[in-house]
DNA sequence: TTAAAAAAAGATAAAAAGGTCTTTTATTAT
DNA sequence: ATAATAAAAGACCTTTTTATCTTTTTTTAA
């Protein structure tokens, strides 16, 4: 479904959203030892993630990663769009040129609906939002906590 | 969302249902060239396919693909099974050890209706029925026929 | 019964994804 | 100023996916 890269993104940034703050910046070691990620492949990810400014980042001691109030409004497709690009639900399921309803392919329309929803559901929540659900319902991020 | 040899494997599926026979068979060459696929690739694909019996074969002279009548009451979600496994769906969305209700991950519940949604469709309708549907509405499987 | 046709099988190669390691740059506290 | 810290950058390695090539087996038709 999503690259290993992008579900590692998708998690990291909503851990960093949790647990990080202009005052507390989190590290790529924390990151990875948490979520349970190789910290090199992490850190490759957090500086991709830096450059599209979808999170904040600063150097030397004391540095880390937090979530600047632009970073927080942020949403998961964009997170998605970074890593793996749209096209992975914007695309034609059967992977011909253009996903086109003037054009559709065998299964466009057992499958448009549900992309459309799908890319909405991640548009329109933002990775405070979600955050803010998993403070409340508990939700788990980590692999460690399930067992 | 599904790898490309999946992609071909149920574009090659759906014009074998449409274009062969028990009588009429259709080789790898034909297929290849129609779908623009590569031709060495898909033959693996379709030897893929016949081992699973989601299609059957002949060698020889006359020999080729075609579906017999249990081939042709399979359905879409039997080629995404065999190719690319179920989990590209059953699993979790973030790549947790087991997408579990009770045990939900932060995009679990904003996932997992259209999961189960798409699934349903995909194994509910048999090839046969995409083939009609293809033949009734003109629906395209080859870049060709778009331009 | 032989030659041609076509799939099956297996070995190999190229490209992409996933992952690691080393060096450089920026920041902060001493 | 200096040492320590942590991200940024870039080179490198490994595995998986995608694709190709060659040989073998089966089948049919002449
Ligand atoms: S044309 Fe294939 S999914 Fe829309
Ligand atoms: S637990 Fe992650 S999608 Fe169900």
């Amino acid at each position: 479904m999503l690259s290993t890269g992008c579900k590692y993104a998708i998690r990291s940034v909503l851990y960093i959203a949790l647990n990080a703050s202009e005052e507390k910046k989190i590290g790529v070691k924390e990151v990875s030892e948490v979520l349970e990620v190789p910290f090199p492949f992490l850190a490759k990810l957090m500086q991709q993630l830096t450059k599209a400014k979808l999170i904040s980042s600063t150097k030397g001691p004391k540095g880390g990663f937090y979530l600047n109030e632009q970073d927080q409004s942020r949403n998961v497709l964009d997170i998605i769009n970074l890593m793996d690009g749209i096209d992975k639900f914007q695309g034609c399921f059967l992977g011909l040129s253009k996903c086109d309803p003037a054009n559709p392919c065998p299964v466009h329309f057992t499958v448009a609906p549900f992309k459309e929803e799908i890319m909405g559901k991640f548009r329109d929540k933002s990775i405070m939002e979600f955050a803010a659900e998993i403070r409340l319902t508990g939700r788990h991020i980590t692999l460690k906590d399930i067992v």
